[in-house]
DNA sequence: AATTTGCGCAGCCGATTGGCTTCACATATA
DNA sequence: TATATGTGAAGCCAATCGGCTGCGCAAATT
């Protein structure tokens, strides 16, 4: 059972379902209102999206809020940065190759 | 068949190919070496990065360098936006319900 | 106490995934 | 021209996915 954030928001059943928790903590009756899904099948997305740390669950009475944990969504940026640093990289090269190119016509 | 830039980087090998692309192209044969999979499966991951527009093929002789399109990344950025704006959102509502709890103790 | 409501779990099932092997084909190279 | 090399396409297969139904259980309501 592969179980990371990458593979939790590869369905996008389950991104709907980060947006409308994002926004407010749920139940699960209440999300599987948005969706044409019966609410078992919306269980098991939320069992993943917990299980990878993405919602965090609260009992109240015999209810269960979801709450988004954001934090765990900075993940990706951190995964987004490798490219943003590598691509920085390549503007530094390409400005010295351009530095270089402008010094050599004079 | 579903494509899209979530269901792509879903996949840790994919991924993984999409970090060395980044620093430099590169050919199937080249990529697959850092991998224990073979070139095949490398070809398959490289024919979904491409049809999601993550990776374009440049084709030099028999050879063909598979190249970073760094502005697709930028979608996934994008969708992270929904939760900043979201966040951003919330904090105002906090920080507005801190501002009257603090008149109020006046 | 009996019923309703909110929920998760287990198990079924067709579709998809991500490996694999075998092949065909075009471009170097001998 | 014959051979070696770089590649993608097709088809196989076990594992996983994402729906579904049918439970059981605890909390709330009657």
């Amino acid at each position: 059972m592969r179980r990371d954030i990458f593979q939790a928001i590869a369905d996008p059943t389950r991104r709907a379902i980060l947006v409308l928790v994002a926004v407010q903590a749920m139940t699960p009756n209440a999300i599987a209102e948005h969706f044409d899904i019966k609410r078992q099948s919306i269980s098991k997305h939320l069992r993943i999206l917990s299980e990878c740390d993405l919602l965090v669950p609260r009992q109240e009475g015999r209810e269960i809020f979801y709450e988004l944990k954001i934090d765990k969504m900075k993940e990706i940026d951190t995964w987004l940065d490798q490219f943003r640093k590598i691509m920085e990289e390549s503007f530094k090269q390409l400005d010295e190759v351009l530095f270089t190119l402008k010094n050599k016509k004079k």
